[in-house]
DNA sequence: CGTGTGACTCGGT
DNA sequence: GACCGAGCCACAC
């Protein structure tokens, strides 16, 4: 059986980086992620690159959300990500994190 | 090479 | 806080 290999990208690649340094019990942005890689205004891409992430759970891409705490996407399943993330402590409402102070980066403040 | 799309962000109303 | 529009970046076709 053949296995797929998503193409992994320089980009990607940097985010993986920056993603898999993420402490359990913190979070981060995609904003924040992009301006750690170099390219503040890449948090689309950001995305983009976790949404093909190959390395799971190698990196915790659950531990990123949108710069309003807001958890979006998870091709897995929003509700896994909701959970993963209560598992490591962090409370959250609404698909939305409310404890915006376990963020690793805070570019919003 | 142009177009469309997406797990984004910001500013204005 | 919510809605809308625009800017921005990388990738697939």
């Amino acid at each position: 059986m053949k296995k797929i290999i998503p193409p992994i990208t320089p980009l990607a690649s940097l985010v993986y980086s920056v993603t898999q340094q993420i402490p359990r019990g913190r979070l981060s942005t995609y904003g924040a992620i992009a301006q750690a890689i170099g390219r503040p205004r890449a948090a689309r891409a950001v995305g983009q690159a976790l949404n093909r992430n190959p390395y799971w759970p190698v990196v915790p891409c659950q531990r990123v959300v949108g710069s309003t705490g807001q958890l979006t996407g998870f091709a897995t399943g929003l509700n896994k990500k909701r959970q993963l993330l209560q598992q490591e402590g962090i409370v959250i409402k609404n698909n939305c994190v409310t404890d915006l102070a376990r963020v690793f980066y805070q570019p919003h403040l």
